[in-house]
DNA sequence: TTCAAACGAGCAATCGATTGCATATTGGGA
DNA sequence: TCCCAATATGCAATCGATTGCTCGTTTGAA
């Protein structure tokens, strides 16, 4: 029923001693003789005492949160990051605080908004698709406070990064493809303002290219990538006089698309058109036939996007007599290539 | 380049106002000229201020965040009522902090204390299934701070909570099965203490009871209901002298895990054995059969969670002259059953 | 003309933990 | 016995926003 609030106050009250050594006492601090430690620690316990971190944040300047900003908490692929992110942050006593965008780049802006108030200590993002301007990304660089991108990354912005070889993705993926007798392999893509697929499409058609193929515009159809968008781009590839016998989509939902509206048609998966798609959602093993992807590593990407941060402010957090300038880390992880039914022509031997 | 903080002290400066006026015209303070407040609004605007939430929080004891705990934050179900409770929550000004408990206790009661510590104003929560005490949730509502509970409950805890009506869903469910002429309905449950399980083998019971047929024990299959639960749960019913026609599991993963095996073994679904799960997920419409499952209408019990908050916290901040005692509120949802391929034995004319 | 109400803004304390500097106590060496 | 150095705490300011109370001006009604 003690219903509210314990300070250090009323521990150091009990103890006729002062707040500041029942904070010091807690911290373990040097100079506080180990028997008033004892006394403290000991009060703190009977008193329930939960020391009040908003507190400690205003007069730290730091709040031990960090901040994530995920187009969909909910794609495996980002979830598995946000876990990764956790493992490593919460174990240097950081929580996180998860915003999602749903690709929409006003509520892109309103989350940096939201974590800034909230004075959080870093920023780890991966930005909606179709940003338009990367303003509010200036913005936390401009505070001072660690901004670290993973999976979809803005060049400009001089900022830690950490990704995948998207172009080794892709590259793998189409030769696979290339390997299983495709010749006629199209491609979804989309050609918003970020690298991933840029780089997903050149791996795409260097793959092409490095095996006496042609890179045929017809073939490469882009648009948001989500399943409904996939479905119709399948659509409009069946229409060509001549229908590829592959596709390589650069996103999952993208693949699952073409799937369903091949199965619809009674088009045989892989005999007639192979698929391969891109980031491992947990439904390619499940759909009929299962889908190859290139697996991105997400949990292992969360891992190290934490650690960037808890290496950043750890830095700055040293007094930099020489300023010191500030290098941004870019770390790319290697793909690789999980191979299904979708995609497997040939019997393994 | 004004690297740091700009406070309202800074705003007072340059107008040779004082700080309470700032933060008054800042906040709308019916006693500030509208003169003053424009001219505040505009210097404000110019040093690119940012209030400082943190402060704000200590002074007015409430931090304007409110907590969420999940086991899974990449479970259809649970991501969409997350964003159900964001969607109000936000609206009143409140960011959500998010915690996966990955269905494990301790970890559970460390999100508890997390969320305490960063002075939440309000917690949500699903708890992890094999939980074994409450103490932790004893303890939210002991610091006064409101505590709602969704989807799975405890009775004892004396708190509100939005739910839908297991048992409805699991009548609709096995009548749905029994009206397709299935007649060996299996079951998939989770025996431990929470009663969304009980509740939905309860109406599993009744629903075959009702119809005539008999409750047969040996067809009811406890497990955690993962994947790998639901396969394993699928082989022990195949092992039966007399293999059931139809099996409703209490989850979806767990009759994914069902499908699996099915497939595997060659045995038709939904002809030889229908199915029929509990939840939404997306994988649920790609699998080949598309599985039948009772539809949990997920964002909106997350805007019930996050209303229920909101009406808890106003409560409790009119200054309650008579102490009014708590009146938990208990909000049951209806399920919805959709059926899919799983368990259409008949057309639908 | 007079006085109280209305209005606008300032003062200073507060929220709880932290920390640089000052102070008090003790002990040991010269 | 004296003095310096550890050793153990206390003091008071600080982080930034908020707010009850006070104080000085206006304004309008009697």
């Amino acid at each position: 029923m003690n219903k509210e609030k314990v300070t250090i106050h009323d521990i150091a009250k009990q103890l006729n001693i002062t707040a500041s050594t029942v904070s010091r006492a807690l911290k373990n601090h040097p100079r506080i003789s180990d028997e008033t430690k004892k006394a403290v620690q000991k009060v703190a316990a009977k008193l329930n005492y939960q020391p009040n971190h908003i507190a400690a944040a205003l007069r730290n300047g730091k709040s031990n949160i960090l901040g994530i900003i995920v187009p969909w908490a909910d794609r495996s692929f980002f979830s598995s990051v946000i876990r990764g992110i956790e493992e490593i942050a919460n174990k240097s006593n950081y929580n996180v605080m998860v915003c999602q965008t749903y690709e929409d780049p006003k509520k892109e802006i309103g989350s940096v908004e939201a974590l800034l108030n909230a004075r959080v200590d870093g920023i780890i993002v991966s930005h909606a698709k179709n940003a338009i301007t990367f303003d509010h990304l200036f913005k936390i660089k401009e505070r001072g406070i660690p901004l670290v991108l993973f999976d979809r990354s803005k060049e400009e912005l001089e900022v830690s990064h950490v990704g995948i070889d998207d172009f080794l993705g892709a590259y793998k993926a189409t030769e696979h493809l290339i390997q299983q007798g495709c010749r006629r392999i199209a491609h979804f893509t989309n050609l918003k303002k970020i690298s991933i697929y840029k780089e997903r499409l050149r791996g795409y058609r260097e793959a092409l290219i490095a095996n006496g193929l042609i890179y045929d515009e017809s073939l490469v159809v882009e648009s948001d990538l989500q399943l409904e968008d996939g479905k119709e781009s399948m659509l409009q590839l069946l229409k060509l006089k001549d229908i590829p016998d592959a596709v390589f989509s650069a996103s999952a939902y993208g693949i699952l698309g073409a799937l369903l509206v091949l199965k619809e048609q009674g088009i045989k998966i892989p005999e007639e058109v192979a698929l391969v798609g891109f980031a491992n959602e947990s439904f390619m093993s499940f759909t009929e036939p299962s889908l190859s992807t290139v697996e991105q590593h997400s949990m292992h990407m969360g891992n190290t996007a934490a650690q960037i941060f808890l290496d950043e402010v750890t830095e700055s957090a040293k007094k930099s007599d020489t300023p010191k300038k500030f290098i941004p880390q870019k770390i790319i992880l290697s793909p690789e290539l999980i191979v299904r039914q979708s995609s497997l022509k040939k019997k393994i031997n």
